[in-house]
DNA sequence: TGTACATCAGTGAACGCGCGTTCACTGATGTAC
DNA sequence: TGTACATCAGTGAACGCGCGTTCACTGATGTAC
């Protein structure tokens, strides 16, 4: 048997997963270097290759469970509109705006996935699907598929309004768009 | 007097800038190296520092450029509705999201730009503003102001619907996000 | 018109550095006897 | 209980490469006479 506890490994693998999907959120994919990951997950370089197979590997790994979080969350909010605007409510706030490595991946790396491999973007298009999917669920409990249209505009006006409000070098201009966003997406809320 | 024509110089310049704008529109700020920008206007790497003063110089000059042609493009269009739904229609275009390169800034770039130095997200922040302040004014031509909500919405899904349109693996699901788009935007427009 | 000169846009090698990835190794641990 | 051994997660130096930036230089050109 090994010497370590059958969980120790994937405990590591975890802790990798992590911290390195904080670091992405805040410096980006092509902005964070292995050795950097790593360190933040206090060990070195070489360890990452006996974890993932490449970087692009970590990378899609990474997306898909942030997605699936995100979607656990939405799932766990209370049912109807009174869940959906909470969502709305966090999501457009100066909390998230400021603090993007604890935040939603699609607003901190949307276009950089749009670059990445096709595994990224798989595991990216499965789970924004899945959350699109249950937000018109939610606008529309009896027939979800009437809710797409809706939870579409809901969703991309989110994700635009953030990163706009994240690249505003004037805060007034930032607040306006996170205040008007959050209007904006009530009225999707009906 | 120097020995090219006083324009020629500028016209080196503003190569760089077209070539460079499509380059990190295609593979990103961080994906472009300046050697590769150069080699694409042409010259090499040595010349780069004769034009800009840094890469984030170059990057806060083409963010700001680029978001004004994209203002006068706007402006040229035919006044009222009529000009807006054209703009909304070729922005959500399997022909736009296909070709990233010669698109919009705000799509390719914006999780990158509000990573970037303050420089950059200076001169996106004023670009920004003014494209808004247009909208506002076609969708209220007689109350401009009354129009900025509806017109921050305009502009951040037309963003996020792109974005996630390009992220997409799966055509169906990406061809969704475009066609959807573009009604929910029509509503925009009264 | 022909030659000598000054200009300066552009060249290309070099700087130190960090990248993603590989690999021979170390050393803490659980097991076997 | 004490010692020898096998395991393998993690180390850290090294690989070739591209990064942003610097700089001594080249050579085509317009000007001066």
């Amino acid at each position: 048997m090994a010497r370590y506890g059958a969980e120790h490994k994937a405990a590591t693998r975890q802790r990798i997963i992590d911290t390195a999907g904080r670091r992405f959120k805040q410096d980006g994919i092509d902005g964070s270097g292995i050795a950097v990951l790593m360190a933040d997950a206090g060990l070195t370089n070489g360890a990452f290759y006996a974890h993932f197979e490449s970087k692009d590997d970590l990378v899609a790994t990474i997306v898909g469970e942030e997605l699936r979080a995100q979607y656990e969350r939405l799932e766990a909010l209370p049912p109807g509109r009174e869940g959906l605007e909470a969502f709305v409510r966090f999501y457009l706030s100066p909390r998230h705006r400021d603090h993007p490595e604890t935040g939603c991946p699609s607003a901190a790396l949307l276009d950089e996935i749009a670059r990445s491999g096709e595994a990224t973007k798989r595991a990216y298009t499965a789970g924004a699907r899945d959350i699109v999917g249950l937000i018109a669920s939610r606008l529309e409990p009896g027939n979800p598929k009437a809710g797409r249209p809706r939870a579409l505009a809901l969703y991309t006006m989110l994700v635009g309004s953030l990163q706009l409000s994240r690249a505003a070098s004037e805060k007034a201009f930032s607040n306006e768009v996170l205040k008007q966003g959050v209007q904006n997406a009530l009225i999707f809320l009906g």
